[in-house]
This record gives C-alpha cells, sequence and structure tokens, in this order.
DNA sequence: GTCTATACACCGATAGAC
DNA sequence: GTCTATCGGTGTATAGAC
C-alpha cells in the first residue's frame, strides 16, 4: 500500500472518530499496515497523520471546488459546478466534516488555524464570484458565510437524523440562495 | 458542591472535547472533586457523567426554549422568545453545542437515539408553530429544519473562524427564515 | 518496509482508610 | 463524602529482528 493509498484509508478513521477518539489501533486496523510500519510513513505518529490528512482534505478541496469557482464561465455556472464537487466532498453528506471534527478539544490547539486559513479561503472565493456576478461586495461576503454556514449545519442534521435528505435540499437551492434569487438573505 | 454543581461544571468539560476527549482528570479538576468522589454521585463513571450532562441539558432546552414555543401568545413573539433564549443556550455561540460533539465516534452509539429525540422534539415544536402563523405544513418543516440547520452550521463557523458575529446575525433574522418574511426557501 | 515485542504514561475504575 | 493508593487495560511510541 502506497503512502497516498494510506492517507485515503486515515482519514476515514479521523473523520468518524475525531482526533482523541482515533486510536492507532484503528489507524493500524483501517490501512492493514501494523503500528510500526505507520511509524515508517508518519515519524511524527498520530499528530502528523492528522495533519497530513488535513493537508490532503485541503488540497483536494482546494483543486477540485475551489478551482472551478475561478474558472471563466458564468458566475452561476461555477457555483453549480461548486455544489456538486461539495457533494462529492461529503459523500452526499454522509461523511462528517474533517475540519469540524478537528476544531474541537486538543486537536483545536494543533490545527485550527490550518482549518481557520482554507475556510477564509473559501469565503473569500466564493465573495469574489457573487461580487462578479453583480453582487455588492458586503453582502456577497454574508450570504458566502450563510452558504458555507447551512452546508455545515446540514451535515450535523443528517449526521444526528440519520438522514441525508437535509443535505441534499440544502445543496440543490446552494445556487439560488448564493445568488439571491430566493431574496434570501438581503440584509434588508 | 451539590450534584447539580457538579453536572453545570462536567458540562463545560464534554462540550469542549467531547466524549473520548473528556477524561475523569479533566473531570476531576473541573470539578475539583477526587476521581473517587465522581465515582459516589456517578457510579457509572464516565459514560454515565455524559448521560447525565445529556439529559440535564435536554431538560433545560425543553423547559428554557421549547416550553415558551407552546405559549398562548402570537407566534412570532413565540419565535423571538426562542432566539433569545437559543442565544444563552450557546452562550452567545462561544459554547459548541453539546449534541454535535456526541455525535461522533464512539459517543454516537451511546447518546445519538437520545440527540435525535430531542432534536426531533425541536423541529416538530417550531413546526407546529409556524402551521398556526399560516404556514403550510410541508414548509413549515423544511423552515424548521432550515432555522436549526443555520444555528448549528453557524456554530461551526464561530469556532473555527473564532468570531461569533455570524452567530449573531442568524440568530437576529431567525425569526424572519421562519416566518417567510424573507419569501425565503419557499419551495419555489 | 513490515513485523513482534515491549516501554512507559495515562486511561477508566475500584479498594479501603478516614 | 472525600481522599490516597492502586489495579488492569489501553494509549502512543520505540527497539530490533527479518
Amino acid at each position: 500500500m502506497s503512502k497516498d493509498q494510506a492517507i485515503a484509508q486515515l482519514i476515514k478513521v479521523f473523520r468518524q472518530y475525531g482526533y482523541e477518539g482515533t486510536t492507532l489501533a484503528r489507524l493500524s486496523k483501517a490501512t492493514g499496515l501494523g503500528k510500526a510500519s505507520l511509524y515508517h510513513y508518519f515519524p511524527g505518529g498520530k499528530e502528523e497523520m492528522a495533519a497530513t490528512v488535513l493537508e490532503s482534505a485541503n488540497s483536494w478541496f482546494e483543486t477540485t471546488v475551489l478551482k472551478p469557482l475561478k474558472a471563466d464561465s458564468e458566475p452561476e455556472k461555477r457555483i453549480q459546478a461548486m455544489s456538486q464537487k461539495i457533494n462529492e466532498f461529503y459523500c452526499q453528506g454522509q461523511e462528517t466534516c474533517l475540519w469540524s471534527v478537528l476544531s474541537v478539544g486538543e486537536a483545536r490547539n494543533l490545527f485550527n488555524s490550518q482549518i481557520e486559513n482554507i475556510l477564509k479561503i473559501w469565503i473569500d472565493t466564493l465573495t469574489q464570484v457573487l461580487i462578479e456576478a453583480g453582487v455588492e461586495p458586503q453582502e456577497a461576503r454574508q450570504r458566502s458565510e450563510d452558504g458555507i454556514i447551512q452546508v455545515q449545519g446540514a451535515l450535523i442534521l443528517v449526521r444526528v437524523l440519520n438522514n441525508n435528505s437535509p443535505f441534499q435540499r440544502v445543496l440543490e437551492r446552494l445556487p439560488k440562495v448564493l445568488l439571491g434569487e430566493l431574496s434570501h438573505l438581503q440584509s434588508s
């Protein structure tokens, strides 16, 4: 198993159990590697594994979700592309958000600056698209934050209710919410 | 220190660290009681402490947040009262939601049914108020879910960005969002 | 690179004195 | 009720054979 293949398995464990709930035994079982083998790939141990997994997720997010936002097509198209990729990123809402689970407890001290960075980049990128679509800058920023709020909140509801339809609903209307076609959330 | 006073301290630890990140050492430090004293109050150990804390939070939520929703005043007033109490419940957004942290990892197996119950009651109660306010039943349910989604999502954004203004904004407009005064989220 | 074996700290939990 | 002392188990991490 290559390092990249291992990372793909590790991320599932951190997502499901959070940082403190993730044990080397679970990581070992998920990858099929012994503990000592994990330390061969990640000499820094659990903390390095989490950091690597987070870096990998952020990188995937930037290239797959954010890059299409900076494309040269109409803002509407870009936002729809983003919504689709978000759906993939969270596996139709069935997967917990790595960022939200790594922002609690001790993990917060270790990783929150990385998470804060990527989230701010997301907000900024989305804001820029909305501005290009003709939305006032301040309003654009609020709507961007609101869109992300809805995605994150829906993930929690899905997890608790064991039903991913709220997530699907949020994603489907996300373009309209952002572009204001529902006259939604105008600071009014 | 009485048992109720102890519970008030325990809840802070579980909120901050989640279930697996909460250790008896931290619970002991937060309450000022030795581990053995904690076992005197909670013979079932950490699991019983978490269950008690969750039960206490749910009870507070039902009497403080949900009861006003069933009052005999206008729906608008009731919803505004709810928003105020939610603000208290989450300490102006500075406190993590106990439900969301107890719905990950192993804690999910132990507590999610309790959390699912209280969340469904919240949705149902809110839906009923909106129906009384003249909203169509299906639309009322969706808006109720959306309101809760926004509260939960805002809490995550606040935690990651170290800035509680998204939470304040969500709470301020919550009545309008629910009552549809922003023509918000009509299934259109 | 992967394994078994192991070191050492901390975990949840208990015993028993006071 | 609260404490100190301690148990068995598990946590992270390492050593060393292959």
